[in-house]
DNA sequence: GGTCGCCAGGTTGCCAGACAAGTTGCAACC
DNA sequence: GGTTGCAACTTGTCTGGCAACCTGGCGACC
């Protein structure tokens, strides 16, 4: 007997966004519903015709929304019994975006440490190539992303990768930028699932900033170096966010041989 | 255009084991379909009722699962148009690369340089995460390329492209080796311009030997130095050798920091 | 020639109603 | 008391229909 109602209110009126999937919708509505805490873990939900007509949708579109839901775990279904929550804690739709990620085939990690093998040569070669025009051009970006605001998710990571594209096509490399290129989604997809602070955020346009003053002195090593340390962090940042314990990370004081690119090649 | 159904077959019967919910053993029987490789990334499937008369289901319960793997990010519907297996990440940068590099003609340098960078940073990710199995793979590699004569330049670029494959895969990351993959026609090409001679031959076999010494102490930073050391050597003797006289090289000694990638990944 | 709007055909999104199958609680029966 | 059978309720699945949307082609217009 659904005396839920008494407590829920009779009828959940849903906004009439028609540009989203109206289960996407029921879906939302419900997941309120449920961390807002007027349904909490163990409750029964009212049956499926009941809230079909409070919400005034299909019971066909609901049944979707549910079973979205459940594919979260927020809710679980008894067959002839009724839809019950299962847990209201935020950690569920955490796991929900990580299952979204697992799906692509290859992990950040992944993605990451490909990015890191290309872009530290792509900035010993740089050092080696840039001609000075292209020095003060990276300089001209990296002032744009120092001033980008923190809030602004879109120029930040914008002006982030315009740096990072501009260093890459200093090494004058094509070959290496095409490969770049291609994991330039993929990329974007981390920095948007990355929340960058104000203190990560200045600390990264002074890595910027050490890389391009190594760049000017020629300094292939120093400036390759600097360039590790800035993605290493960033890798840092988000592998250990990904909830992927297997990856810690240690940074190595060695003396080995390190060799260095060819000189000189068409500097413009 | 569902001519899929012509190697898709006709009907694809269900098992009747009714103890389990409908949807999911639809959801099973697609799943094994698009991961089987009968449905390729970006493939259209048939219209919802072509496939629910194929599955004998009614098309509300094939909605169902496919709205489930929606959600596991496996397929993907455009409204009007039909359902589409959703194009991975990786399937994404194969379709790049191949495209743009197959258009493009790169020079010998940009390839090499490229090479050097993924291969060193596999080899540094192989002393962490490489199981021992992995390296007496390489191993019995090395002593096949080492016996390899060397007037028979077949066997001699087949068993030192096949050494430097298996290196790159015990680096555990599918999109590095995916990326390395897009270089090996390029190489081959490479390396049927080089002429080896019997010293040369020798000095790599040793080089491979050393590289393989430093993983099984799982030396990370002596493993890529030697690498580097190795592949700057053909580097050095094809650039040269191939009429491009902007490229000189030398050997640079540094003490600088050498950051190092974590530790453990399934070394299966 | 090039661009725009319109229309037809094909596909998914959503709805309404009906029946099958599972669960509970209770009354009737041994 | 223990068991059986039934009724009420709930979710699972099917059917059919219409709305919303996308594409491609065609003709009108600039």
């Amino acid at each position: 007997m659904p005396a839920d109602d008494a407590h829920l209110g009779e009828s959940w009126a849903l906004s009439p966004d028609s540009r989203r999937p109206l289960p996407e919708l029921i879906e939302q509505k419900l997941r309120e519903q449920i961390i807002g805490g007027a349904l909490k873990a163990g409750d029964r939900l009212p049956t499926e015709p009941e809230l079909a007509r409070m919400l005034d949708v299909a019971r066909s579109s609901l049944r979707t929304a549910l079973q979205r839901l459940q594919l979260q775990g927020i809710v679980e279904v008894r067959r002839g019994l009724g839809w019950y929550v299962r847990r209201t804690d935020l950690a569920a739709i955490e796991e929900h975006l990580e299952g979204r990620l697992a799906a692509k085939r290859f992990s950040a990690t992944d993605l990451l440490e490909v990015r890191i093998s290309l872009e530290t040569t792509a900035t010993a070669l740089a050092a080696v190539r840039a001609g000075d025009g292209e020095l003060d051009e990276l300089a001209k970006l990296n002032r744009r992303y120092q001033r980008a605001p923190v809030d602004d998710q879109q120029e930040v990571i914008e002006s982030d990768e315009e740096f990072h594209l501009a260093l890459i096509r200093a090494s004058h490399n094509e070959l290496l930028e095409e490969m770049y290129q291609a994991l330039v989604p993929g990329l974007q997809d981390c920095k948007r699932h990355a929340h960058p602070s104000r203190e990560v955020h200045n600390r990264s346009a002074n890595e910027h900033e050490q890389v391009i003053w190594f760049l000017r002195r020629r300094d292939e090593a120093g400036a390759k170096t600097a360039m590790t340390t800035h993605l290493l962090g960033l890798y840092n940042d988000i592998v250990t966010d990904d909830a992927e314990p297997k990856a810690t990370l240690t940074t190595y004081v060695g003396d080995h041989d390190e060799p260095r690119w060819p000189r000189s090649r068409g500097t413009t």
